[in-house]
DNA sequence: AAATCGACTGCAAGCGGTTGCCAAACTTTG
DNA sequence: CAAAGTTTGGCAACCGCTTGCAGTCGATTT
């Protein structure tokens, strides 16, 4: 007896059940307004005792609305997307909606796949840190509904945090510690976020007077730390920028194995404010943003749910602030 | 111009441009032997020039099969699941299959709501760490098909990492560096595993002769870990066992704030070597498992994909080993 | 009282595939 | 060369739900 062979009613046992047709126990059930009350309840009751549940494949395939949409993470073993996840699946869910989760394991080519698999399936995509380029990522639109998250493309929406003002802070809390230059120790070439974050880094830097060198790229993992943090400390830098929190924590080990001492010979920052940021040791300093608030916002944007209280953005495109969480790894420059 | 609007080609374009009806493109597309191969070719070359996709939806009504299956964790937030989660999505994409992600937020009614809401749209369901009482598990059983994940209950297939053996190494261990009793901060009153390693703790304590006490139940994430630690700190104890390592991580920080050194004044020990417990300080001595072998095995229990070189296991129900990871958190009782 | 109008509800045609059954075409066998 | 057996491919009936269109019937208007 396999638990699947158990027929669930449809819509025709119910109409048989309460002696109407099925497209009045359809509207019933889904557009009320449309038949009358008396009737309505009725087929609702009979609907409840019989256990009918509507059927999402059926109800889609006509419709076309799936009521389902894919979220596109590029690594689903790094905590950073943790908050966007259960951002996105609370979101999801209060608007009546499935999730359906895709790791794309930092590759363009399977990030696309992915989406050329689902679409059909899904209402449309939440890409999170998309690895594509903005040609390919244009061409998706013109096929398929979606929102980016860490990602502007123009013409389509997206929810970043502001890691402009974010790096900002950071290096002002850098000068301010009389650091005179910074090392960016870059993620992934194929990482808009990385090209972003330089530019940012470089223009930021010049402006306050400080002198700006780009090493990497290196993983932004936790394993690429001891390349970066070898990277540099040849470069006798006193102030290091991780691509982001997984790649410092990884740079604070090798630190520690080499027995630098963090904040007194390095000052180690990164981005994200992940799990796990508060407890290495030094806990690391870094620019926090409200990932699980980007995860929301974007389910909101792909289906158009957008509650008013917003202020709309050009093109879609919101910014989430950010803000410097300052902890043990920043300390003055030494002398 | 919406994305969506535009229509996908159908069978029944390709039907027409290659010349032949509609049950041919839908056999020479899914069951090749069925038609000539001259026939079947044509077919093929049509359906990819026009760009045909089989729609899932259409082809998951007739048959009842959606090829999607759903994961079900009671916290994402906890990066226990993270290897899980994983390794599902590695499985499932692996067996042509897509995974619908449910957080159930440790709720056993939103479990329940969740897999009702979900059934219909999934093939079946993948339950991680269930907050659900063998009774309900036992009932679901009936109506839809589901594996478990760290949790067995009769006639129910089922992937569990070994807790009773590790926490038979566990409590050698500690015994071995001279500990004479343990205590045990406990997870949620809910939680089968906490009850399973409660037994297993009081049952080997006994059997190698040190006292065992039980105290909580604490919220199994880092913020329970300050009352945890204290009411350790209460007992005088020299060892304690997390229910897990977020618990674990959250003690240890309670200790540090307490000026309680660890491992001198007290040993700490997790369960799961969730990232971040080897970059906590002191790193956390912890029982380490395959869980994204966990996660992987159990959707091939589901689908019934299992490959035939492991050892078929009474009722399915699959143990993976577990090894102790010993590492700063644990040493030589105090004397 | 006849004509007009709404409010309900039923009919039936899809949505895009799958599949049992049957007939035509082709092969093999005696 | 005819009979029997195999392929091959088309017809049509679903799967369960939605929705445009039209018919029914009591209520309102003139």
């Amino acid at each position: 007896m396999e638990p699947t062979d158990r027929k669930w009613p449809t819509i025709y046992d119910v109409a048989r059940e309460a002696g109407v047709a099925t497209s009045t126990v359809s509207r019933a059930l889904t557009n009320p307004g449309r038949v009358n009350a008396r009737t309505r309840d009725r087929v609702v009751e009979v609907a409840q005792r019989l256990g009918y549940r509507t059927n999402p494949l059926a109800q889609a395939l006509p419709s076309g609305r799936t009521r389902t949409v894919a979220l596109c993470v590029s690594d689903i073993t790094n905590p950073h997307f943790f908050g966007i996840i259960r951002g996105a699946e609370q979101q999801a869910r209060a608007a009546g909606c499935t999730l359906i989760l895709s790791d794309t394991e930092e590759s363009p080519d399977l990030e696309a796949a992915n989406i050329e698999r689902l679409s059909g399936s899904v209402d449309g995509f939440v890409i999170a840190a998309s690895r594509m380029s903005d040609q390919q990522i244009g061409e998706l639109t013109g096929r398929h509904r979606l929102t980016l998250i860490s990602r502007q493309v123009s013409g389509v929406p997206s929810t970043i945090v502001d890691h402009e003002d974010g790096t900002r802070q950071i290096i002002e809390h850098l000068a301010s510690l009389g650091h005179r230059s910074v090392v960016y120790a870059a993620g992934p070439r194929r990482s808009w976020l990385a090209a972003k974050r330089w530019h940012a880094i470089r223009t930021i830097a010049r402006k306050l007077g400080l002198a700006a060198t780009r090493l990497g790229p290196f993983p932004p993992a936790v394993r690429g730390g001891a390349a970066a943090a070898d990277a540099t400390l040849g470069q006798g830098a006193t102030a290091v920028i991780a691509h982001n929190d997984l790649l410092a924590i990884g740079m604070l080990r090798r630190f520690s194995d080499r027995a630098v001492h963090v904040p007194g010979a390095i000052s180690v920052v990164g981005y994200d404010d992940i799990f796990g940021a508060d407890f290495c040791s030094p806990p690391l300093t870094t620019l926090a943003g409200q990932f699980d608030e980007a995860g929301r916002l974007a389910i909101d944007l792909l289906l158009g749910t957008r509650d008013g209280t917003r202020p709309p953005q050009a093109e879609n495109q919101v910014v989430l602030p950010s803000h410097l969480v300052v902890r043990g790894s920043t300390g003055p420059a030494p002398s």
